[in-house]
DNA sequence: TGAAAAGTTGACTATATAGACAACTATTGA
DNA sequence: TCAATAGTTGTCTATATAGTCAACTTTTCA
């Protein structure tokens, strides 16, 4: 006797490609809460609500699926972070870096949390993609806070530290938020609490680098 | 025909529980590198040098493994930080505890690591320890930085946001390392690296919060 | 309209992993 | 001295996980 074979419905109709999206945001959370090794595809299957073998559909395998996650994230990254013009006065360009910074913190979370486990772990899947043009990013600006810095415009402090430190307390934000909420005793935090804190943050930066 | 098991050398001689120590050694890079989940007993015993069955001697099971390695760094922590003396003057010390918690970075960077490991996922097997005795801390000295503020030692900028900060630039430069070396170009991070770093930090929040 | 392509699905397989276990060796101490 | 205890080790088992597969349903387009 052959055994009729019951299904769960078949869900049509998803315009092309959706469950991609679906995936691939249930990827990022998952990658960003457990890492590579201990995400599962199981798990991301479940929180996509498609089956496992959906996502091998879309994706190669877990390594693909994860840097598939990863590339969406640097996108993102570089797509707010293009947005800051180039404005002559280090007040206005700090600023507008730390409010946008500050706002994908409270935006992106996910995003900023993945991207920290994976620097944690030695960044292994990262790394190929930083080393071009990471560094010209980097040079680059260090060269504006030198001639910043020859012109008078600032003190004398090593440009690396000062984006190093507006890098860490933004992050920190998205990154470390149960330590924050521990810490200061509350449920979740708002998005006055992140405006109040840019406001702590570009005030102790720039008065603390002489800028004005 | 019974065969006779051939096992490897047995390592005797051990002084009491030094394997403990290896095993946790080892743990707590393995953590820090995969978090919990991305762990596995088996990397954790290669990387010891001891049998996996030898970690289940000394530990329950997984999580117990996980939970000796958090209570060690969290009382490392502790140590550390309780060395720090309640001076009057804010700027000394600041100076001190920034200096300190930059060279618990320098020296211990896998329990930075795993902490941030932790933080990051939710702190899900912290948050029990934490709830107690780091809200009092935190608490009290929020009320130092306030007094401060009443007599006009510092800026009136909201203290949490403050310590935020140097949590915040202090461990980035254990847990972000990769970043640092990437952008800066370099191998590793010297001594000399976290020195100027330190000088860096406390030259910006000192001056940023107003206080000399 | 109908065959081919795109997308969905449950079941299956091979492997990795946490943990249990029994057999062993060294150490202790009465 | 010798039995009890502490510590070490290879093997085994149950389960979890990544990935495969063939059967299915819908969509596309000539």
């Amino acid at each position: 006797m052959s055994t009729n074979i019951v299904r769960g419905p078949y869900k049509p109709g998803r315009i092309r490609a959706q469950s991609r999206d679906l995936i691939l945001q249930a990827a990022e959370a998952e990658f960003a809460c457990h890492g590579f090794r201990g995400a599962t595809m199981q798990r991301i299957a479940e929180s996509a609500k498609v089956p496992k073998a959906n996502i091998h559909y879309y994706f190669s395998n877990k390594l693909g699926l994860y840097g598939a996650v990863l590339e969406n994230t640097l996108n993102l990254w570089d797509t707010v972070f293009n947005e800051i013009s180039d404005h002559d006065e280090p007040f206005d360009v700090l600023s507008r870096y730390i409010d946008a910074k500050m706002d994908f913190s409270r935006t992106h979370p996910k995003a900023s949390r993945l991207f920290a486990k994976e620097m944690i772990s030695g960044a292994p899947h990262l790394s190929a993609y930083l080393q071009q043009d990471y560094r010209l990013w980097f040079k680059q600006r260090m060269g504006i806070f030198e001639s910043w810095i020859a012109q008078g415009k600032m003190d004398n402090v090593d440009p690396a530290h000062v984006i190093f430190m507006i890098w860490a307390s933004t992050q920190y934000y998205a990154d470390f938020e149960p330590q924050i909420l521990i810490a200061t005793d509350t449920k979740n935090l708002s998005e006055q609490a992140f405006l109040e804190a840019s406001d702590s943050i570009k005030h102790i930066i720039l008065k603390g680098c002489g800028i004005r």
